[in-house]
DNA sequence: GCCTGATGTGTACGCCGTCCACACTGCCAC
DNA sequence: GTGGCAGTGTGGACGGCGTACACATCAGGC
């Protein structure tokens, strides 16, 4: 009953694109992507099925909506910590940036595993990645963060250059792969505390790689 | 037209069950764990829809034999790379095989990317991760091996014990999570070369991770 | 040579996504 | 004002899915 007309009397619904948005975020909240579906959403809205298809095209283009405003969720929650960092040394500062974002990202597939999976279920590629429906409320996705913290590294001289290339994909990789092992692969049953520790060993390999001698 | 007895003459099938699940098998290949659809299965083996029911209590319980064999196949191709390393110097042989896992598991996801996801769709957690199921040919699934790498690293020296328990998360978060943002992710257009290449790097920074000094 | 249990078939139900024709309504031109 | 039009919601229908229930067919032990 939360965010719903489930008795309207006006014959037009007002604003069912979002309606049906906050529907389907709500049935990917609690069981991820196949959870959400059309009819499902349409009557939670107390709505024909059809009308649904006046601002979706289909199913698949409900669930990219959901699926696009669950990654913005993830954004907002992420950015939140990094910007909770207090400023000091660059060099403090950047490894404190990464590790904000690969806490935060993890914190958040655990805590909403629904909706961390329906950001993941449409596959958005590198172009995509970056558009403003993703991003958080100031406007900067996960990886740009990501971004600034490894810039952060290479000015401050904690990482080399040689290694900046294309290096947020190595920190994103190890965050990615573990949160999804713990949600829904073979670690499932991590207990929490576990998986906070084993997430901050996560980001020390991921720092190590980052600053390593050759 | 493969694996498929499409002219059955008798009234009893043969061995129904393994025939679902080559094709469900077939089905998970070309698209991954939701095509893996009871009624087509049984369709390409030539019997009515209900017979499934004989050999599988429900749906899932097809995918899950479905994905456990995937996860064997998976396991038999990591296991060749494994056991194709020559015997010599431990810390070489560890590295080596560290290697191997990880390059013949991303691999793997790359060139099986239905099989792949179908192999972790199915959640098990970790009890049911050895089970001889998913093991390859020779029997170790690749936590197994490893595990057996890992262990090589330490007795030659190459890992401090501090850093061995549970490093296997480690690695394999790395690995995984890489294999997943290019199979379905938002890195899914990097080209094959720099996915192998980025493979690498993957590696080395698990290994930087396992053999930094503190 | 029959009987019984295992295996495959047929029919039916409810749910899903989606197409089509139709109903309602707000608003703008006149 | 009022008539009409475009935008929005409804109703009914279709085919596909998973699956339950009753029935048909067969193979092997008494």
């Amino acid at each position: 009953m939360t965010a719903i007309d489930a008795a309207r009397h006006t014959y037009h619904h007002g604003d069912l694109r979002q309606a049906l948005l906050e529907a389907g975020l709500e049935l990917a909240a609690a069981s991820g992507p196949d959870a959400v579906v059309l009819r499902e959403a349409t009557r939670r809205v107390g709505v024909s099925p059809n009308a649904a298809y006046r601002h979706f095209a289909d199913r698949d283009a409900l669930l990219e909506a959901v699926s696009d405003a669950a990654m913005a969720r993830m954004a907002g929650s992420i950015d939140e910590i990094f910007d909770a960092i207090p400023p000091g040394d660059p060099r403090e500062v950047a490894c404190a940036q990464l590790r904000a974002v690969g806490t935060g990202y993890v914190a958040f597939a655990v805590d909403h595993p629904g909706l961390f999976r329906t950001a993941f279920f449409v596959p958005a590629d590198m172009e995509r990645a970056a558009t403003a429906e993703k991003a958080g409320r100031s406007g900067r996705t996960p990886f740009e963060l990501l971004t600034v913290a490894i810039d952060g590294l290479v000015a401050s001289g904690t990482m080399p250059e040689s290694r900046r290339p294309n290096a947020e994909f190595l920190a994103w990789s190890a965050v990615h792969g573990f949160a999804l092992l713990v949600i829904d692969g073979p670690l499932r049953a991590l207990p929490r505390p576990a998986v906070d520790a084993t997430t901050q060993r996560v980001i020390d390999m991921v720092e190590a790689g980052f600053t390593a001698a050759e």
